[in-house]
DNA sequence: AAGCGCGGCAACCGCACCGCA
DNA sequence: CTGCGGTGCGGTTGCCGCGCT
């Protein structure tokens, strides 16, 4: 869809052979300066007068459906790799840089193309407060999107909310206020979701019903408050869906990798993957009953009122979100909810919280 | 209706790492 | 051991579309 644009105006360039530095810089993307063009030309290969000529006459800018074409058909035939080689045995007067990028981002089969879903939120999130800014890495858990995509989606939607708050994305507040607020609230959206797909209706018993693979489950975290000690009469907890999960999960002794150092990303499942965030689920305990927390976790009232059509379940303005995080059901402000950025007023003392944020870390944090 | 501003996103850049000769 | 080419990753850029004024 929106490459219509682009290949319309990229078809125009091919057609009238703009060399690639002389162009209008279509489609954005680095540079427009002359000496861009060649430079990487000149790193993939020698610099030779031919090399010279075939840098001069690399293509830059957006794709076209030929070019598209050319990529996808030669990948079919012989397969990826080589990504310089297989530029020039294409045909294309493209990077092999460029092919790569074309290919991972854009034209493989099973890229994801969309919304970023409340579910691939909630673990973009997660996953980020874990790895920070390793793109490619918290690409490998949600299956079918990019690195690009995924860090796309930081700069412009987690970013602005950060600016919303007038505060860093990686400071410990902003971080408090995403694990407090923000992925209570995508709980809320995913358990939603799936209890509309089950047929809705109902309390408990709604639990989604999906079984949890050890392989997948999330370490040990049976339950994990989220705002203890801020709700005295009730507490919002994210709970395994499957008690035989959530009793093994807590039998679990060795910890999954979390440091941003751990190599476990590599290996074909994560401690936390697509799967296991969809068993996650947001409960709130009372003397009465357990029941789901549409109305009582992380924000309180309509859940939907927040969500925009683009699936930001963060879509509204964040000091009336903030201010119904702080508030009881009964509308009673439990927590000083005037004025921003005062967090700290909000949520208490966040000295502790630096290192206790992601949601295996809160875990870990209330089973001590 | 037209102009303007902003957000989304595709594409590029520079750097680091890895494997091989 | 070293140099080089290839690959991957994170950061940045800038066009395009849409909403607001």
């Amino acid at each position: 869809m929106e490459a219509m644009g682009s290949i319309m105006v990229d078809d125009l360039l091919l057609e009238d052979e703009v060399p690639p530095a002389m162009s209008m810089s279509p489609g954005g993307g680095g540079s427009p300066s002359a000496t861009s063009a060649a430079a990487p030309a000149a790193a993939a290969g020698g610099v030779s007068s031919d090399d010279e000529s075939a840098a001069a006459d690399l293509r830059r800018g957006p794709w076209t459906v030929e070019e598209d074409a050319l990529l996808v058909h030669h990948i079919a035939a012989h397969g990826e790799g080589r990504w310089n080689a297989l530029a020039r045995a294409a045909g294309l007067r493209r990077t092999g840089k460029s092919c790569r990028l074309r290919w991972l981002n854009y034209l493989r089969p099973d890229v994801r193309r969309g919304n970023i879903t409340p579910r691939e939120q909630l673990l973009i999130l997660d996953l980020h407060s874990r790895w920070g800014n390793r793109w490619s890495k918290i690409a490998l858990h949600l299956p079918g999107r990019t690195d690009n995509e995924i860090k796309n989606y930081w700069r412009t939607r987690v970013q602005k909310h950060a600016r919303q708050l007038r505060c860093d994305v990686n400071s410990v507040r902003f971080r408090d206020v995403v694990r407090r607020v923000w992925m209570p609230r995508l709980v809320e959206r995913i358990q939603a979701e799936d209890e509309a797909a089950a047929g809705g209706g109902g309390a408990a018993h709604h639990l989604p019903s999906v079984k949890m693979a050890a392989a997948s489950a999330p370490p040990a975290c049976p339950r994990m408050p989220l705002r203890s000690g801020v709700h005295g009469a009730e507490d919002c907890y994210y709970t395994y869906s499957d008690p035989a999960a959530a009793a093994a999960a807590a039998g679990q002794t060795t910890p999954p990798a979390l440091s941003p150092d751990d190599n476990a990303s590599s290996a074909p499942h994560s401690s936390l993957t697509m799967d296991a965030a969809s068993h996650y689920s947001c409960y709130t305990t009372s003397a009465t009953a357990t029941t789901p927390t549409n109305e009582g976790c992380g924000g309180g009232g309509d859940a939907s009122r927040a969500t925009t059509t683009d699936g930001d379940v963060l879509g509204g303005s964040w000091s009336e979100l903030l201010a119904t995080a702080g508030r009881d059901d009964d509308g009673d402000s439990s927590m000083s909810m005037v004025g921003l950025p005062d967090f700290a007023g909000w949520f208490g003392d966040l000295e502790d919280s630096s290192s206790l944020w992601s949601l295996e870390d809160l875990c870990l944090h209330q089973l001590c």
